[in-house]
DNA sequence: TGCCAGGCCCTCTTTAGGGCCTT
């Protein structure tokens, strides 16, 4: 096992970026988690990080050993996810949540710690949905995309977990520096940026101009 | 045997269907 960090209390301003490595879509069909990455970004700036690779107790796919780089050797002495998920679990308390396409991310989070029965105290937003509203000029949504439109900065690693965490982190951060340059928001609140991803996509423009300050 | 994710969002919509996005 890798992890990089357990850390102490949170802030309340404190916002977690993870990102999963998975076996598969869907936890209700038997996918388990295989990697965590995550960032904890404090007033903006990262101070901690969360990297654990963990054994689901079976073979992955050669779809998932080519899709994420992770293989079955890599797995095989890796800790249980029960192990991973406990010490993320008091990674995350205290902080708030956010994922690129967090739908996705939270159902294996929660998946993950009802086995363990343990559980989380934060909210969960979503890259995805605030970037559909505040890029609708973009062609794509994708992170790796996304990346690559914002001129993000990046090591070119791709779908594995703190990587993946790290640039989600940084158009996090583009995203609340818009909202500061483009619409005149000083300092947005997460709470304002779970109701953006949640406001239609054609009355997003009349919303912000709601919350100018 | 056949099926096989699920939430969001758009449109030729709402008694539906299909694309996007995540692994």
């Amino acid at each position: 096992m890798s992890v990089i960090s357990v850390n102490k209390t949170a802030p309340a301003n404190t916002v977690v970026v993870l990102d999963f490595e998975t076996t598969g879509l869907s936890p209700n069909q038997g996918d388990r988690a295989i990697e965590i990455g995550a960032v904890k970004l404090e007033n903006g700036v990262v101070v901690d990080r969360f990297q654990g690779l963990m054994n689901p107790g079976f073979r992955v796919s050669s779809f998932i050993e080519n899709y994420t780089g992770i293989s079955n050797r890599m797995l095989v002495d890796a800790a249980s996810c029960n192990v991973v998920m406990g010490e993320f679990a008091d990674f995350i308390q205290g902080c708030n949540l956010v994922a690129h396409n967090a739908s996705f991310d939270k159902r294996f989070l929660d998946g993950e710690l009802e086995l363990i029965q343990r559980s989380y105290d934060g909210d969960f937003a979503c890259s995805l949905l605030v970037s559909r509203r505040l890029t609708q000029e973009a062609s794509s949504h994708k992170l790796g995309d996304l990346v690559a439109y914002h001129q993000i900065e990046n090591e070119g690693i791709f779908h594995r977990a703190l990587a993946d965490a790290e640039v989600t982190a940084s158009l996090w951060l583009v995203q609340l520096e818009a909202l500061e340059r483009d619409h005149g928001i000083i300092n947005p609140s997460f709470d304002l940026m779970m109701k953006i991803g949640k406001t239609p996509k054609g009355s997003v423009v009349n919303f912000l101009k709601k919350h100018v300050q």
